[in-house]
DNA sequence: GTGACAGTTTACGTTCGCGTCAAGTTAACG
DNA sequence: CGTTAACTTGACGCGAACGTAAACTGTCAC
């Protein structure tokens, strides 16, 4: 049970990320791990956590956004107070994605058509496409 | 015709960018404004720029692979050469693009869930939602 | 001429998300 | 015992994308 516990170098390899960037992590309130002495030892906890954020980040969240969405994934597990409070920040979030998904729909359909246009003056001049 | 030609400060009313932006791009040689003087005057073709600049940067593309991008909307329009090169630089774009978009979608998905349990929760609490 | 603006260049400052030493500690191995 | 590996805490560095003074020019109204 107490298994699940971690080191930094096997959070490094379970998530392919650096000893500084956990540190960093820590030092910005994104990850709480325990101490065994001056050693951090990573809980289930903070494995959850680290997977959000580096989910997150791949969204383009900021990690102070993402700090504050973490507080409403920790509503799941453990029931947290004010949770009415980060649910419309969640809500402003989504609807800024659903947003953002949108422009990216109509950016993706546009450099199609554009990409279109370039097959047909390329095939034009005679040149041909790699696969 | 020509009056197609703005200042700085027209610029940084139509798009909501400050004019420091606007010479920043300058010398990154997103856009190129002519010049009266020392004074720019941006041209239809850097307001076209420009709006693409801004949207790719809505999907984290960096200014230079933006810069890079900007070269095949261009070609649309003036028939550059290097459309074959800039053409594979586009398909790898929009392959990141779609990636982009459909782990954006997952992520959707996955805050929906999140926050219909967060609504259970407050249900079960008996806290109303804000609209 | 004299502000008042809008524009210019130069250049240093800032935030974000870490990278990269430097120097020290602690645990285990042989 | 020495040393090797994995860890620790600073602290400075860096690229991106601008912000922000500072100091100057040019143009218009009055």
């Amino acid at each position: 049970m107490s298994d699940t516990l971690s080191t930094i170098g096997q959070m490094c390899e379970e998530f392919a990320v650096t000893p500084r960037t956990l540190r960093f992590y820590e030092s910005k309130e994104l990850l709480f791990p325990r101490r065994e002495g001056s050693r951090r030892l990573f809980t289930r906890s903070d494995r959850a956590r680290l997977k959000l954020i580096l989910q997150g980040k791949r969204f383009g969240f900021s990690l102070e956004e993402i700090r504050q969405l973490l507080d409403l994934y920790d509503i799941g597990d453990q029931q947290r107070t004010q949770l009415a409070r980060t649910y419309s920040v969640a809500q402003e979030r989504l609807e800024a994605m659903r947003a953002q998904r949108d422009e990216l729909d109509a950016a993706i359909a546009d450099l199609e058509a554009k990409m279109a246009d370039a097959r047909d003056i390329l095939k034009s001049r005679g040149v041909s496409i790699a696969a």
